[in-house]
Order: structure tokens, then sequence, then C-alpha cells
DNA sequence: TCAAGAATGTCAAAAATGCGACATTTCATA
DNA sequence: TATGAAATGTCGCATTTTTGACATTCTTGA
């Protein structure tokens, strides 16, 4: 249910069983997005549950000064907007589509009619919460815990995602504004990654040549 | 529901009916600890919900240097263990008792057929889990993008319980490891805190005076 | 194909933070 | 109540990081 190596949550709708998504499909309205698109922004009252139908999206904040912070990458069959549907938050991040994306709309009312038939639906989501959650707190400790260069390598691990292709497409300045450190920092510390083989630079990518091997690394790095 | 200026989650059982509350008393095993005392580990393979019966808790990791990097405060009403419940994950931090603690354990099988029975148990749960979500992440962004004398007041303001006091009972070498910074650099940013009258520094607590004026602080520098 | 914009790689000076040390204050308890 | 242990307040000095600058490389679109 958990891959640990991968540090990654399952997708919500990989937790429901098909004639489950097949029904939640039907309640809810496509929209679609080309690359790079806004879905929605920090602050929006806008409610109900969204989900990646097909694309991707990143969920983080803009700063004043135009960087992005991410918070995470939200692939294929995964969900947004959860703090919505049940608590009073309004939208907590900015949201933007990566690569041609198709996103489901759940109304709020339609989504809690779905539960109250089946709990199914409200056991994913639990289930789904709970492992970006634990995802969460574990960037959380790596940030106060964690060397620079070890801090970078579970950043990229818990954000870069395993499908289609395990590349950020991120510059450098941006995945610097993540980690809270300056962008000749992450210069360097990429570098060193890259020394070893783990990863490659790219112009405005860095892709993860062999996860296992940045997690085995990690491991190895991170007392 | 969520109370934004005061960056605490409603309690698990504060969303429960009376009766609910009832009848989950009766499903579970009651435990008590002593202040300071171990209730269990980062890494315990040992399932089940626990609930802050009475007291409070401290959940976080203890480093090798014998530092506390706190991650939450759980107060009365609050739960935890709550990921080895729906995902395979064991338990993913160090909890002990603060003050004289009553801790109730619900069995996993138990709790589930509970929850089988009334979504009631499983809605609840899913708003504090989305309510404590939104603070971890809120604490990501903070120790990532704000200047360090507001990422103390947040962090401040996040981890104080409002109940029964508003004190935070931590070294400062502690909540140096929890902020991530070293001792003289979290003593510096709270004799500022405290210049302002907005907290009292004390031997081993900080406790904060006035919790709408730190909020209101906070706002003005935080961009 | 080429030029302009955008992002990366790198450096030196400045600033912030960490580290170790030590005096002082507070607390627990013998 | 006296004493030692523990925590705080502070101070230089070493280290890391930021900042600003500039050359280089890459990408895009005219």
């Amino acid at each position: 249910m958990f891959n640990f190596a991968q540090y990654q949550a399952t997708p919500y709708l990989d937790l429901l069983a098909p004639e489950s998504v097949e029904r939640l499909f039907e309640c809810g309205r496509r929209r679609t997005f080309s690359d790079g698109q806004y879905i929605h922004s920090r602050g929006d009252e806008h409610t109900g549950l969204s989900i990646v139908e097909d694309g991707a999206a990143q969920a983080g904040i803009y700063s004043t000064d135009g960087s992005f912070i991410l918070t995470s990458f939200i692939g294929r069959g995964h969900t947004f907007g959860d703090f919505t549907v049940f608590t009073s938050l309004p939208r907590t991040h900015d949201i933007s589509a990566v690569g041609s994306t198709t996103i489901l709309d759940v109304p709020v009312e339609r989504f809690q009619q779905l539960c109250h038939e089946d709990a199914a639906y409200m056991q994913a989501l639990l289930q789904t919460t709970l492992m970006r959650s634990h995802l969460a707190l574990e960037m959380l400790h790596a940030v106060r815990s964690l060397p620079l260069v070890p801090r970078v390598a579970k950043f990229l691990l818990i954000l870069t995602p395993a499908e289609p292709e395990p590349t950020l497409r991120f510059r450098q300045f941006d995945l610097a504004s993540t980690l809270g450190v300056s962008r000749a920092t992450m210069n360097r510390a990429l570098a060193d990654l890259e020394a070893d083989g783990l990863i490659e630079r790219g112009y405005g990518r860095v892709k993860i040549c062999d996860r296992r091997g940045l997690a085995t690394w990690l491991n190895l790095h991170s007392e």
C-alpha cells in the first residue's frame, strides 16, 4: 500500500474499485488545461473535490519575488481540494497543470452524497490523505534535520513523479525556493548529486537517473 | 471548525456526537502515563488508534544527539497512530506524555468495525487529519520561506497548546532542534519576540502572552 | 539560422548562522 | 537551606550561505 523506497503515495483512484471510479466520473465535470495553465489560486473560495484524470498538476505557493515554492506533485489519479470538502478552509495552494491535463471537478454536495452511499470513497480519501500527510511530515523533518545534500535528495525523491518519467521540470531557482536555499547553493548540491551519478541536471529540469540508488544513497547519508 | 487565528485543529472527540464518544470509550483500553513517560517509539509495529482522553502528549523524533524534534502537540481529544489504522505504516513518531495523561487505545479491527457501523467516525478522522495536514504544510512553508523571527513565531503558534495554558514546556535547545537552528540563534529570536512583549522566556518553557497579538504580529511580518 | 531571452555555472565579498566556551541563573534534592 | 546539575544568556571565531555579478550555455521564435 505504501512504497517506502519510492516515497510516493498511492493515487486516490487506485484505491477505489473500477466501478466506483466509473460512478465518480459520472458525477464530475471535466476541464482541460494546457501546460503551465493555472487551475486555481491560493485563497479561492471555490469548493469541490478535484481529481487529475489525465496529465498532472503542481501544488505550491507563488512568492512575491516570482518564485514558486512547490509543495507536492499531483499525478494522475490523485486529488486536490480535499480541504474544501471536509473543512471550511479555502484553497490553500496555487495549482497549475503540468503538460496537457484533464481535471475532473466533483461538487461538494455530490461527493458527500457519494461518501454517504458508499464509505469506500471516504476511506480511500482518508488513506491518501494520511500518506500525503506522512510525506509532508517527512519533508518537514528533512528540512530541519538533514544537511544540505541529503535534504535536496529527499525532496527530489518526494517531489519527483515516477510516471511518466522521473524528471522534475523545474528551474534551479524554483527548486531552491522550494527547499528554502539560494540558487547558488542548490546548484552546488545538485552538482554533488550529479557527480555521484544519481541525478542529471538539465536546462529547466532535473532527472533522477536511478530512483532506488538515490534512496539507498539517502539512507546512507541521513544519519 | 477551524480557527485560523489560533492555528489549532479541532480535536477528534469534539467532532463526534457525545453518544459516539461514549461508544468509542467502551471499545478501548485505558493506560495512564506520568509526565515525560514514553508512550511509544518511532518504528514500533504496534497498531491501533490512540486517543488522548486526558492530559496531553508530544509527537516528534529523537535525534542521535539527544535532542527532540517536536512535530506536534497532541491535546485532549486528539488522536495519534491513525497512520497504522488505514495505511501499512509503522509508528512514525516518538510519543511521550505531557503531564499526567490517560490514553485510550482502540484496536485496529475494533475501530474499523465502528467506522463500518457509523461513518461519522471516519468522517471526523478525515476532518482532523486534513486540518493537521494543513498545519504541517503551513509549518513546511514557514520553514522554507520565512525569516528567522517570524518563522519562530509561526512555529510557536502552531506548536503551543491553547489549553490548559499557552505555554510550551521546552528547553530552548529542543525548540532550536525543532526549528532546525542552533540554540544561540533560537535564543536571539526569542529575545526579539520577548522585547516586543509577545512571549516570555522561562526556565525550560516559553509562554505566549498574547496569542492574538502574536498572530497579528506574524501577519505583519510574513511578507 | 540567428538573435534575444532565459537559465545555468561560478566567483568573491558580505551576512548570517553554527560552534565552543564560559559566566550566570534557575531548579531539584540531599 | 546549601549544593550540584541543568538551562539560559552571550561572546568570539569558524563555517556556511546569501548576494550580486558576469560569462556561458541552452532554447525559442522571428
